[in-house]
Parts: structure tokens; sequence; C-alpha cells
DNA sequence: ATTATTAACTCAAGCAAGTTGAACTTACAA
DNA sequence: TTGTAAGTTCAACTTGCTTGAGTTAATAAT
């Protein structure tokens, strides 16, 4: 089903205020901390109106007063900023064999993180288990489940764009299934369901590297490779939800010996053949190394590897030719790449990214570098779910 | 300087009502005619506020009533429909040796067109002329200056975040000009400019092959090759306002005889170097033709022209391979072609276009084809451009 | 030291716009 | 003929932002 025109949905004051809310949590968290005219000033909103906001929001415990700042004359302004611990949100990624679960509080801070194996990977099974994860998790931090504000699953796709389903997906038994309706039942919090690229991109946004930025596009390294497209604040899903699939765009293949199909006009392969982590591990197992874990890789490139150190030259110059074409129609702030490789690996991929002169990007006056490293490890895809919460908190969802 | 965070700015209950006009209209405009408590229904109002708004809206002569119709039971509903006359819409393209004007209604439907020659393309100038343009077209229209509800200016990027000046643009004389402040001065009307393709895609939206949808990519032929974005209703700009810069994206070269460059490790080269106007130009010049005018193209075509169908052939092949790109990266519906060239050209390039299965676009649920003809011919950026105008009629704007 | 100025905040009244519920109108059905 | 359903209007109510007057406190000027 194609999605057609969003029927958008009419506004009225309780939708104002909620707006508003968002406006001045945000701009209190990019300043760290502000007084009621400054935030005033920042939105456009009377003192009045923030000052209600502000009592409204204290109540709720999310803010706390956080000293006064005198700037010359004038009575000293009573600043305020996040309480930390006012909110916490989970996020989860579901993966073939195992469920991962992050706890960030409101700040972004990372307050716990578990992985655990999962047997069954059908709907109730994962629900289960991940209601089993939240209760661990609240147990062993002794936040209190009522300040749980939702959480963010991460799934593979394809996804439809009837919420949340996938059709021919890497997880059996999730045809058609709502998962976001699934699991906000089996936890009884909101949740929010994307790919691993997106909430990765979000959670760079929450903490990391793009704290500050609105527009900028993140290529993860999951089980192939991805793109978390944020444009002015909000994710770029496409029309059904799967936008940003990056590797299945074709590069020029590098002259490794391998054979070009046939029906494809030059040596061409798609980039998650050249710079994925399953593609290293392959190379890796036909050269004899049996290698599966991060600890592994990370011997690998402690001792120079040479199978290791082919690839990243290979994965960099294909992942350079992608970079140039996100550059090009994105035209983001800054291309971060991040995901689930360990930092050894990933820095000198990113270090071996070189980029065309000749590009959009290659403004005068940046104040990005065009490539960054993002956040790696193996929680960045389940740290970017419960991101994608704590963002929602901060960001006015403009539509509906 | 990079965009930042976007300040957010708060709202009030008259944004809440210019947001909800929106709504009303945008409903209004894409089933034909609808009665309240359709509206209400649709767009979650209470049938007293969609009342209120028609008033409103019918007072400034933005609505007609349109028959009644029942449904069954009941009293029948009063309809009501967009008044085409109840406003229009300027739109202009300034190039470098010409300035187009077309005038557009509320319907979407084309008034009046015109192309003038340019001498001068200074600021100044370019001003007077477009002033003199919008006389000419009311006086030859009868149109009412005060039914103008703005124009869209289509000019040639790049373009800096502060507005709309450009660097090294296609325009002299215009670096760090902000050309909406500008033309908004010397129209007396609100003014909003785009690039090229983005006006052509929303042109599309407008009045053409995407009026129902809300997630489709737009290829746009100018001078080179650009691509207009929109999602869920709005335009991608990107971070600096260039996003969609196709033409630069590398494409495998045919073998047509041309020498790789040095430094680009296979033989791949900018999609505009194969599918735009001006390269094909120059392969007609290097055959011996001095091809310029649309109508010479068609003649050519007509004429089963072997330089012509052998440049069809590789531009074919190069659009398809970034179709694959942009089907993959934005997860379009659909993917409109369009623009400055002859329908006797773009037809047999669309139709030439061949696309591979293997893609997150090769659902089995779609409804649209992948890959569709727009509008073309020498105004469809002018058109873009008043569509720019009325779409912000029939689309609330999410941010600010 | 006293007074003026300035900035930030609070209080109370006012306003705009959406919501709610009762009353009215019309068409179809029993 | 009467009942029911659907659409509309009217009037009272509610929410939330704005406005303007009054209060407080820090700095600057006298």
């Amino acid at each position: 089903m194609s999605s057609g025109s969003p029927t958008f949905t009419g506004s009225n004051a309780e939708q104002t205020r909620r707006h508003n809310r968002c406006v001045v949590l945000g701009q209190i968290r990019r300043a760290g901390s502000m007084g009621r005219a400054d935030m005033a000033r920042a939105s456009g909103l009377s003192v009045q109106a923030v000052s209600n906001i502000i009592a409204s929001l204290e109540r709720d415990g999310m803010l706390l007063e956080a000293g006064q700042r005198s700037r010359g004359r004038g009575l000293p302004a009573p600043q305020y900023a996040l309480n930390p611990d006012g909110g916490y949100a989970l996020g989860f990624e579901v993966r073939l064999h195992s469920t991962s679960v992050t706890l960030l509080n409101l700040m972004g801070e990372l307050r716990l993180s578990q992985r655990l194996p999962l047997t069954d990977n059908d709907p109730s099974s994962v629900s289960r288990q991940l209601r089993q994860q939240m209760r661990t998790v609240l147990a062993n931090t002794g936040v209190d489940s009522r300040l749980l504000l939702g959480a963010g699953v991460v799934m593979p796709g394809p996804f439809t764009p009837t919420g949340l389903a996938n059709t021919s997906s890497v997880l059996p038994h999730w045809q058609d299934i709502d998962a976001g309706r699934l699991f906000s039942k089996a936890l009884s919090i909101p949740v929010l369901v994307e790919n691993d690229a997106n909430a990765a991109a979000v959670g760079e946004h929450v903490s990391g590297c793009t704290e500050s930025l609105s527009n900028y596009a993140f290529i993860y390294f999951g089980t192939g490779v991805g793109l978390g497209i944020v444009h002015q604040g909000q994710l770029f899903r496409g029309g059904s939800g799967n936008a940003g699939e990056l590797g299945h765009i074709l590069v020029p293949m590098p002259e490794t010996g391998i054979a070009p199909r046939p029906g494809i006009p030059m040596r061409m392969t798609p980039l998650e053949n050249m710079a994925s982590r399953s593609t290293l591990l392959q190379r890796l197992a036909a050269a004899g190394l049996k290698t599966t874990t991060d600890a592994e890789l990370e011997a690998l490139a402690a001792a120079d590897d040479p199978v290791l150190q082919q690839w990243l030259h290979d994965a960099s110059a294909s992942l350079s030719h992608a970079v140039h074409v996100v550059e090009n129609l994105f035209d983001p702030d800054t291309v971060v790449l991040g995901g689930a490789l360990p930092d050894a690996i990933l820095t000198p991929l990113v270090e071996g990214i070189s980029l065309a002169e000749h590009s959009t990007a290659q403004r005068t006056n940046r104040v990005m570098p065009r490539v960054m490293q993002g956040h790696s490890g193996a929680f960045s895809a389940a740290r970017g779910g419960a991101a994608l919460v704590i963002n929602s908190l901060f960001t006015p969802h403009t539509l509906s």
C-alpha cells in the first residue's frame, strides 16, 4: 500500500502546548541552562507563556533550578536545566540470535546495557524476553518504572507503510506484524520502532558528535551497511520507511580478481559486498581465519593482518564513493560513520576515506569536517533506540 | 555557515488557525469538494471549528459552494470546492539570457506563460524585468494584483543557508544577494526562491502525476540534471539548500571511446556528462549538427538521427543507474522524470530506463509505476515556481 | 549613601480559537 | 405519520497565549 498524501491533522490548544513544551525543553537542552527571558526571546513566546510551561515541566520533574545568572543590570534570572533523572528511555535491539537493551537518562547518558541470547524469535517470545529485560534493567538501576518515557525498538526491515511489519525480513514469523503495537502492549509504555541506521543516527544527535547539528547523514555498519538521514531535526524515512538502503547502491569494484556479474555493464557491486562486516568475515574465512567476535577482530587489527588491511583498503575506497553520493544527494552538514564495528576497525576505515574535491560539500564556509566517526560498538543500535524516545521530547512533532 | 539546530519557534492560537486553514484547504483540494462533517472527520477537528474556518475562507473568496450531497439519511451536506479564481501565483525562471513567467490559478491551472530575453542579469536589472513581466501578465489576463498570493522564483544555485545567495553561481553579480528579499521588495508580494529541480518537483504535485502522492523523487533535466525530493509533502533541501545534485554522482561510462580520467578508479563519469541536454548538444555539435532549439531536437527525433539515438541509449543507461540509487536512498513512491526537454526526447529517454529487479523499490504492494514521465517543456521550471506558492497554501508549514 | 535605570519576573485581565452539548433541519425508513 | 440518522448552527465553556501593570534586585550615576 502506497502512502498517498498524509492527511494532515488539525491542531488545538492542547497540541499547541505540547509543541511549545518541546520547543522549551529543546532550548534548555541545547543551551545547558537558561532563564525564562532567554527562552522567550529564542522561541518567540511571551515570557508569561514560558513561565507557565516551566512551572508545568518543573512539576513533572523534568527541570531543576540551576542557580542564577546576572548579566549586568537587572534582576538575576533563575536558570533552569534538565533533570537528568527526570525520565528514562529504554532502547532495544532485536537480532536473529540476541536481544540487547540500554537505558538512557534524559541527558542521553547511558545508564546500563545488557545483551541476552535469543532462542526463539517469534513475536511472542521476543515480547516476553524484552519484558523480562525491562524488569531486569529497572531492578539493577533502581529506576522507577513510572519514570520510563517509552522504548525504542530496533529491528531489521524492510518495513511497510502501515506501521512496522516486514515481508521478507531477516526475522521469520514477523510478516505483517505491527511490532510497535505488540511491544507497546508487552511493555506498557509507548514504543517506537526503527531500523538500525535510523536509530543510530538519532543516537548521535542525542549524545554524540551531531548534538548541535540538524542536518547530517549517518552511515551505519550492521550486518550490512545502512544510512540514516536527519533533516531539519527529523528522520528521513521515505515512502515506506525503507529509505537509506546505502548497501544496495553499486560502487566500482577494485580489481580483486572477482569476475563481474553478467548484466551489469561495468564492474560494479553493491556497497555491502565491499564494506560490510559480513564481507570482512567472509574474506577472513576464505583466508582460513575463523573470526566472529569483536575481540578477535581487534586482535587482527593490532597484528596488522594483511587480509584485514586489504579489506580496509577496498572498503574505504567503496565508502569514499558512497559518501560522495550521499554528500551530493542529501547535502548534509557532515557524514558520520559508526555502528557495530570495533573502533580498531572503524577508525582506519574512516581515515581511509578520500573525498573528491569536486563536490557540493566542498564549500568554503563549512564548519564541520566532511566525515566524522560516531558511536561504535555492539550497543550503538540499542542506544539509538532509546535515543529515539529522548529525542522526541525535544523535537516538536511537526506532522500529525 | 552551517545550519546548526533550527531554533524551533513557539506556537499560539493564531498559528494554530493558520495551520488548520491549510489542513482544511488541502483536504478540499484533494477531494475536489467536501462537506463540513467530512472535513471534521478527516482532520480530527470539531465540526464547529471546521465551520468557522470555512466561513473565513469563504469570506476570503477561496471557497465556493458546490451543491449539496446526500448520503442516505440525514441533512444533505453543502459541499465546498476551491474557487479557481480565488487566488493566483506567479512563477519566474531566471536564466542567464532569459526570464520566463507563468501564472497559475488556485487549482494549479496554467493561465499564461511568457519568455523574454534578458540582456543584463545583474540583480537590479533582473528585478526590473520581473516587475515588468508581472505587470504584463496581470494586464493580459485581467487578474487583479490583489489576488496574487505570491511568486516563486527559480534560480540556479548553489545556495547558502542564509536565504538564497550564491557563491560561484552560473549567474554573475549575485554573490551573497538575498534574492528572496530583493524580489519580494520589487514585486511587493511574498517570494519563494528555489532551484529548478525542487520547483519542478512541487509543480508535479500541484498539477501532474504526483497529485495524490506525498513521497516521490523528480529528476529534472535543465542545463544539467537535478533531483527534487518531496518527503511527507515537504521538499528535502539538505543542510544548505543544495540537496539533489544528482548530476554530480558518478555512473559507469559505456564504452564510447572516451578515455577515463586519472584518479577515478574505474570508468566512471558524472551523470550530467551522460544524460544532460548540454551533453546531447555537444555530441550533436561534434557530429557537425549545430542544434540548439527544441524544434530542431524534435526534428532530429522524428528523423531517427543516429547520434541522438546513441545518446538516448547511453543516457538511459546512465539514468537507470541513477534511478536505482535514488530508489534505494530515498524510497520514493515513484520517480518522475521531466524538465526542459521536448517530449520527443523525454519519452524515449524514460522508456529506455531499465531497472534492476533487486531493489527496495521492488515491492509486491506498489501501486505506482517505478518510473513516470512528468511535465516537460520550456516552462516546467517557471510553472514549478508558481506551484511552490500554491502548494504552500495546502501544506501546513510544519516548522517555524 | 542615595537615586535612577535596567532586566527579569509575577499577577490579573483579555483574547483567540477549539470543544462541547443542546437545538434545529432535512432525508430516508419503518 | 412517525422515528431515526446525519449535518449544521448556536451558545456556553475551556485551554493557552498575550498584554500591561506592578514587583524585585542588581548595576550605574549622582
